[in-house]
DNA sequence: AGCACGCCGACT
DNA sequence: GTCGGCGTGCTC
């Protein structure tokens, strides 16, 4: 092989059960840079790879070494800052080097040829001239100046803590100015938690930012977005053209030579984890990325996560180092009116059997009076979760999970809302033949209905009926739904808007003077620890959602307010709900968290086990636990018993799980690290063969 | 992961 | 008689 001298190390797509370690060796005619995509022979197909730091490793007895099959011309190698965040992430989280590297690339690369990538290079513009434009600035409040010139002077992380409508986004746009000011090929990310929410951000930030660098400064990166245009914007990302990127959790891996300043918006937000492959945090992954290629990183919430809360906690003379982010207070709204003044209703006084107790509808009726817009939060989507026999119990029960089917009315179905499974609603009732089967509880369908009925009588001042929009998963199914749903709310044409948490996120209605929540108890003593703050968080939010406008509020004179009916008034997450005091409920439930040794006081991990049955997913765990027990590293990590999870059976699929703990975040990777090799091993043994799968979930988010 | 090879059921 | 189901094994 005098004509391939060379031996480079490759990360291809493969999963660490593969057997293939970490790095595969192939010969080269020339040496090439790590960071070099190319194009290498991989049993029967070519497949993308990308070169990685250091030695070739000996290939493994009897395997010839191949020659690598193309170079993909024209772009420059990944940079060692990306290469080292994908090397994190893949250790972090317990995959291989090359399924991280390879998902955080766009698939086109994958797919399309070497001569199809270069005729895209070809063909994409030139970095736009920056042109002399000064940037139109909006005067900043106090508040939001001093968290511009801390961001600016000190190093962070930041957590920007602001209230919803206190001006977080204008923060956001100012230190991006900023940041890209600094050099001339600094970039700049910003994260958001949902695609929905890009087109609004994208808006913004083109609005400011084109004048000064061209429109084509500005990307967006998301899954939303078709595999030719997500190309399109890595590219530029990655040849330093675009200066600004916006983006879901999946930006975090955008190459981004320039990267000078991370902003993730929402950063309580859960989808922020990947929940799927390496399961990610994006939110962490930004922390992480910002400190190795220096820089700053601001996270923003009016609900940070209790782990940034946390972390941001000033020092005190018990604690003087304090934590490791630096905590910057907004609490002002910026030309919204006042926070709603949040009224409980305590249904232990209500009429059984109501879903509007009567105080709310009159609110409600009083706000289509006068021409102004409620809207109603019930966490459930179709018309019922279950249909019920009266004479023989039968239940709506899905064959392949253990869930109920949903009734849905509108299209006759019961749907089961983990598989997918559908089928017309029976007549009678399959068991008995009985005709009394009755809907058991409410959901979204079943409000839109019942509030039809309630407010027909109402009139609008015009004398016309009042309007009644439902928005879920349901009615923005087809594409653009969302989009016309939103724009008639926008409109005025909606009187009341019924939904679940999707329209409690980011939009920005201007004429809601009223938010309620109609039974949000389930989350108050779910088995979820997380659920009390998931549920503040939510109700915060939708809270917001009122009042926006302050010259709207003034010109109506009435106060806006939030609503919640519940079984529970004196819960303290009512109770701190009602002062829109987040940190007096973070510290509340800090202390629980505390007490019971729960994040951010502990770290776990997750292993599943799927399986046809329950026996063979937790005889899996059993035996992988029992491996463990001869690994010194165990010394430091709590192993619990596996147990099935909460929905143990989905599409026939048995689903168990066991839960590990640790006081230190380097004890549980350690031991981690040492323990996969034997989950490898042991999935191996014939006795475990009816397994269909495990993972493992590094930082869980529910357990 | 993705692909080939391999061995058993209902269709042109 | 074949098409195709997915179990097993292999890839520098």
């Amino acid at each position: 092989m005098s004509d391939l001298p060379h031996l480079v190390p490759v990360a291809v797509h493969a999963p660490v059960h593969s057997g293939l370690g970490d790095l595969l060796s192939y010969a080269s005619a020339a040496p090439l840079p790590p960071g070099t995509l190319v194009r290498v022979p991989l049993g029967a197909r070519e497949v993308l790879g990308v070169v990685w730091d250091g030695a070739a490793p000996p290939p493994a007895a009897g395997v010839e070494i191949r020659p690598i099959a193309g170079v993909l011309e024209g772009l420059a190698p990944l940079d060692a800052h990306w290469r080292r965040l994908v090397a994190f992430t893949a250790r972090y989280y317990q995959r291989s080097l090359g399924e991280v590297a390879l998902a955080a690339l766009p698939p086109q690369l994958r797919t399309l040829s070497t001569e199809q990538i270069a005729r895209r290079l070809r063909r994409s513009t030139p970095a736009p001239e920056a042109s002399a434009e000064t940037i139109e600035n909006v005067v900043l409040s106090a508040e939001q100046e001093s968290a511009r010139a801390q961001i600016v002077s000190e190093p962070g992380p930041f957590l920007l803590f602001g209230s919803t409508g206190s001006g977080k986004t204008e923060v956001y746009l100012r230190c991006v100015q900023e940041a890209l000011a600094a050099a001339p090929d600094a970039q700049a990310l910003v994260m958001v938690p949902e695609i929905n929410l890009t087109p609004q951000l994208e808006e913004r930030f083109r609005a400011r930012f084109a004048p000064r660098f061209g429109a084509a400064a500005v990307v967006a990166l998301h899954s939303g977005m078709t595999h030719a245009q997500r190309l399109a914007s890595w590219l530029a990302a990655h040849a330093g053209r675009a200066r600004i990127v916006l983006g879901t959790r999946m930006a975090v891996f955008a190459s981004l030579p320039g990267l000078r300043l991370i902003v993730v918006d929402e950063e309580h937000d859960p989808s922020y984890k990947q929940q799927e492959g390496a399961r990610y945090s994006a939110r962490d992954l930004a922390l992480w990325r910002g400190r190795a290629q220096g820089a700053k990183v601001i996270l923003g919430s009016a609900t940070p996560s209790l782990e940034s809360w946390h972390a941001s906690r000033p020092a005190t003379p018990e604690d003087p180092a304090g934590g490791r982010y630096l905590r910057l207070h907004m609490p002002s709204r910026i030309g919204a009116g006042a926070l709603p003044r949040v009224r409980r209703v305590d249904m232990n006084q209500q009429p059984r059997r109501s879903v509007l107790s009567p105080p709310l509808l009159a609110a409600i009726a009083e706000r289509v009076a006068r021409g102004e817009q409620s809207m109603i939060l019930l966490n459930r989507r179709g018309y019922a979760p279950v249909l019920h026999c009266a004479d023989c119990d039968w239940k709506s029960d899905c064959p392949h999970c253990s869930a109920h089917q949903v009734f849905h009315k509108l299209d006759r179905t019961l749907r089961c809302h983990h598989c997918g499974t559908t089928q017309r609603v029976p007549r009678a009732c399959p068991a008995c033949g009985s005709l009394d089967i009755v809907p058991i509880g409410r959901g979204t369908e079943q409000l839109e209905e019942q509030l039809a009925e309630l407010l027909a009588p109402v009139l609008r001042p015009d004398g016309t009926p009042a309007r009644i929009v439902r928005i879920d998963a349901d009615s923005t199914r087809a594409k653009g739904a969302l989009q016309s749903q939103l724009a008639q709310v926008h409109a005025g044409e909606v009187d009341v808007l019924v939904g679940t948490q999707m329209i409690a996120k980011g939009h920005d209605f201007r004429r809601i003077t009223l938010v309620a929540a109609v039974q949000p108890d389930g989350a108050l003593f779910s088995s979820d620890f997380r659920a009390p703050e998931r549920l503040f968080a939510l109700l915060m939010q939708a809270a917001g959602r009122a009042g926006r406008d302050a010259a709207y509020m003034a010109a109506q004179g009435t106060p806006c307010e939030m609503w919640v009916q519940t079984s529970h008034p004196r819960h303290p997450v009512f109770e701190a709900l009602k002062r829109h005091d987040y940190p007096a409920f973070a510290a509340q439930q800090l202390q629980e968290r505390a007490a019971a040794g729960l994040p951010p006081f502990s770290f776990q991990a997750l292993v599943r086990a799927d399986a046809r049955t329950q026996d063979v997913a937790q005889g899996f765990l059993r035996a992988a636990s029992e491996a463990a027990q001869a690994l010194p590293e165990l010394a430091q990590v709590t192993l619990y018993p596996p147990v099935p999870l909460a929905i143990q059976r989905v599409a026939n699929v048995e689903r168990a799980q066991m839960l590990l703990e640790s006081q230190h975040r380097t004890a549980l990777q350690r031991f981690l690290a040492a323990w996969q090799p034997l989950l490898h091993a042991t999935r191996a043994e014939p006795a475990h063969k009816g397994l269909i799968r495990w993972l493992i979930d590094v930082d869980p988010l529910a357990i």
